[in-house]
DNA sequence: GTCTATATGGCGATAGAC
DNA sequence: GTCTATCGCCATATAGAC
């Protein structure tokens, strides 16, 4: 989220959207919340974005970007796996941190219109390509054991991701409905998600 | 309810339920939508369920026992921890692709009622800390490498049940969207996931 | 740009005939 | 038990004053 405090009436009613929107999704959210949420009244919503649509997918984008950043960068650069590897669990763990419930959000949202998803996506430019060249380099190079690249890499998604998509369930499962216990557990989860991973693939 | 003369409407009025819960969800379905599916008219809906909510919830009970089953049978037997991880990851795998909606339903749904998400967990009697003392009995044994035993459950569920739940998202930015490979690809994972599971944690 | 008031349609739920 | 008709409310969206 930006530091700096803009204190015009569209960044108050992104912000007041993107708060109503993850909570309760597209269909659960109502123009009257977020209206009050920001502030302000309904038809000034409008003024802004027409439709709640365009709204929704005004907040949709954002969140998306931040969800699934461009990974490209470290992941494609010469650091040794191990490194990359562990760069990229601890900063995207730390990442989901600061936005736990932007997972489930994303997840709520991509059956329910999986054309706009498809927009979405494409307007990222992600190229998974190259990142699974990187691994089977690698693979060839005998440095991690021989896998499907698409396993390897949703692998580590799944493992980062799954502990916040299903943290209600989760907390209350195996936490005692917790929420600080829990916390606490997925900040060591960045240590135990590296290591779980790294002893499954590293040669040494 | 009573066995043999059954009255099929409640059934039929489930089934519609069902189709239309798992496809948008409690707040994106219409009872018309339900009445139309199942080929009756709303108002019966409502004589034989009262309420919209009511409904819902016999449907999400039902989807839960499906998604979370009591996997305390084997996994408590006395086979050895290998065989015991790899016929459950395969038997749930195989579990989830005969529904692989059933995931991605009721994580939409555990953020938006979770007093009722915590009901319904009581009621299905879970109990995890016998299969953490399971797990940490292993440990113990040196027969696989130490761990939470929190950390280790939740990496299982984690690499089972995210590819189902990130199916469009996954589909999209790794398959070109073409449903048959990814399909097949979730097939051989049930090898797979055993195989990144064990390599990890198993002590030989 | 921002407000109040209102149009317009859809939804869950019920009444009452058969 | 099953239907048609309708109630009462609430949601998105717009009109129009300031």
């Amino acid at each position: 989220m930006s530091g700096i405090k803009k204190d015009n009436t569209e960044e108050k009613i992104l912000n007041a959207a993107q708060t109503v929107f993850i909570k309760k999704g597209m269909d659960g959210s109502r123009m009257q919340e977020i209206a009050d949420e920001a502030g302000i009244n309904k038809a000034l919503l409008h003024y802004y974005f027409r439709t709640k649509q365009k709204l929704f997918e005004a907040i949709f984008k954002k969140v998306f970007k931040h969800t699934f950043p461009n990974i490209g960068e470290f992941m494609l650069s010469d650091l040794p796996i191990e490194e990359k590897l562990a760069t990229f669990i601890e900063k995207y763990i730390s990442l989901l941190l600061k936005n736990p419930f932007f997972p489930a959000f994303i997840i709520k949202e991509i059956s329910r219109d999986p054309d706009f998803l498809a927009t979405v996506i494409k307007s990222q430019g992600v190229n998974p390509n190259k990142l699974f060249e990187m691994f089977e380099n690698e693979m060839e190079a005998g440095r991690i054991i021989r896998m499907d690249a698409r396993d390897l890499m949703i692998n580590i998604l799944a493992l980062s991701i799954f502990p916040f998509v299903a943290k209600p369930l989760i907390n209350i499962m195996f936490f005692g409905n917790d929420k600080k216990t829990y916390n606490a557990f997925l900040k060591k989860r960045k240590e135990s998600v590296k290591e779980f991973i790294l002893n499954s693939i590293l040669i040494r």
